[in-house]
DNA sequence: TACAGCTATGGAACCGTTTCCGATACCGTT
DNA sequence: AACGGTATCGGAAACGGTTCCATAGCTGTA
């Protein structure tokens, strides 16, 4: 099966490449009855244009990335998916980028710079970890997706993402309020100024306020999949039994802990109460369903695509917080007397 | 941020731009002196080749794609990741292309063979209801990964597969042989060729073989996400409640079942066993965990893409089945006296 | 009739890289 | 001294599109 070129098409056609060219862009500029021709020669030769040809050549070619670290996270990848998506109904065309746990989401964007000629970025769930200075050395518009990314006053960084501090906050009060006061709170690292950081900032100020003393002891890291929350679980609650809820970072630990909890011998939300964060669909479905802080996904992905192409047609680099939402559900209760 | 070219680099490096390539591409008629400049003045400006104008030239460079159906089904997405991953090792580069549930994946593959020079394909999840004729119409490796395509005798074609057939034979006798008699089967389409045709015919032998009627009333066909499975046994049930076990043909599927009973007031595995298929991880930590048929996710990824790039290399295609495990854990158990 | 303006088309340069084909210099042999 | 062989390098032609610029034909108006 030949692969025809724009030149086989011209000279089957009886016209010139350029002629070819523009009808396979739709330009005004060529007769009805040639248009016709020329769509029937490509319809019959199967005809499809090159891609790397095509991008060679336009420079100025809207490309954009999307930048995603590790396939892990249900709520991240999915996530990129949508926003896939709804970069499909644009004109730019969006690549995804999928990179592992410990490359550099700046190093892999200097990279499609030029291997891709990528112009813009979302970083999908990024930290922000002393990079900012990094940032600086690319000029293209940056989206930081479900990263609060507003501290670093850079004139061509967005972001996108929910209030994590306050949300986190909300998440430790209605813990506190159900009756809790000694509860473990699983996350990730503290201090690499994502998300999480700020949701624990939230949990100690609900402390704070309510006058619970926040207990460090209790702040469980963990990577987020099942396993490892299972496994931290297993390794906290034989010591600290005395803990009657449990706030963790994603839905996903919440799950672990669950499991863990009921093969200890411990019900939820009877003996402990798990709270959760995201959002993810399986939590509505899990027993016990969990009861957790819903991230707005589909508004996240395509608040994230409008920013970026907007900044990619000059706008200014804006910082957009959507509003998140406390879904009570079975994971949750008061405490034992 | 200046973007370098190869010329760019020859010009500050004082050599031609055959060299640069020579370098860049780390081939042996390069001085060592030579190259060692070329190598610090790349370094110097970030020099990073463009893609599309390597593979422009390069006609003859190795791609293969992957083309995916939907982002729902977590096991086949992951099954993609993996394939990637192991692709990653090897010279060739690999693509991912996902497409949404009505697309074409023969349109797909062909529209990459122009679009993005793919000389071999890996269809994930696919099916095959009557498309065998237009498969004759691409000349490139195919690899079917989870798809029994043993029976279309096309030269280079291959399949990496599980017994489909035999494991549903099998789910279905652990059900017969706990005791149940009255079992529901939660499926998908029974007539597209696939994998989920397979389990079905081998869910029938198993009845056929133990004497025990299969009744086809209660055949459920669902899509595999949650929410549908979800609803889907909302709807089952009301009408049907003498069954006392399900085969879902998906682990996902049998999740959301588990979740409706428990909104109807019924336990699992006490009132209803489900048997579910494929060994998510998330089978391991559900409540109940999953009484499964796991699928060997990391060979069928490995094997895949080891048959097409041998394929590539002008092999023959071949069809591997690969064993898969019954796991016996909590949903299942014998029904009530 | 002459000329401006518009439509439809083609020629050819160009995008950044690879690669074929030589060219040069230097080595050891005879 | 002549020569074959090898190591190292450069020139220039591709690859398949896009696009600038030129051109030819046609229409309407002064």
């Amino acid at each position: 099966m030949k692969i025809y070129t724009i030149r086989d098409v011209a000279k089957l056609a009886g016209v010139s490449v350029t002629t070819v060219s523009r009808v396979l862009n739709h330009r005004p500029d060529v007769n009805a009855a040639t248009r016709e021709k020329v769509e029937r020669v490509m319809a019959e030769c199967n005809f499809v244009g090159n891609a790397s040809a095509r991008s060679l050549k336009q420079l100025d070619g809207d490309v954009a990335a999307l930048i995603l670290r590790g396939r892990s996270n249900i709520f991240l990848s999915q996530l990129a998916e949508m926003m896939l998506q709804f970069a499909g109904e644009t004109g730019v065309s969006f690549l995804l980028e999928t990179i592992d746990e410990k490359a550099d989401e700046f190093q892999t964007a200097l990279r499609l710079t030029h291997e891709k000629r990528a112009r813009g970025f979302i970083f999908v769930g990024s930290r922000l970890d002393g990079r900012a200075q990094v940032l600086r050395g690319l000029e293209a518009p940056l989206v930081f997706a479900t990263v609060p990314a507003r501290e670093l006053e850079l004139p061509r960084v967005a972001s996108v993402a929910v209030d994590d501090r306050r949300m986190g906050r909300l998440a430790m009060e209605t813990l506190i309020q159900a009756g809790h006061r000694r509860i473990a709170v699983f996350g990730g690292r503290r201090d690499q100024g994502d998300a999480l950081a700020e949701r624990y900032l939230g949990a100690r100020e609900a402390c704070e306020t309510a006058g619970v003393p926040f207990d460090e002891s209790r702040y469980v890291e963990t990577r987020f999949s099942l396993s490892d929350a299972y496994g931290a679980a297993r390794a906290f609650f034989p010591t600290r039994g005395d803990t009657t809820a449990v706030f963790a970072m994603s839905d996903l630990v919440a799950m672990g802990v669950i499991r863990a909890l009921k093969d200890m011998g411990k019900s939820v939300p009877e003996d402990v109460s798990v709270f959760g964060f995201d959002g993810i669909e399986m939590g509505k479905y899990f027993l016990p369903s969990l009861t957790t802080i819903a991230q707005p996904q589909e508004e996240i992905a395509r608040k994230s695509v409008e920013v970026l192409l907007d900044m990619m047609n000059g706008g200014e680099g804006r910082h957009v917080t959507l509003p998140a939402a406390l879904i009570r559900r079975e994971s949750v209760a008061a405490p034992r007397k």
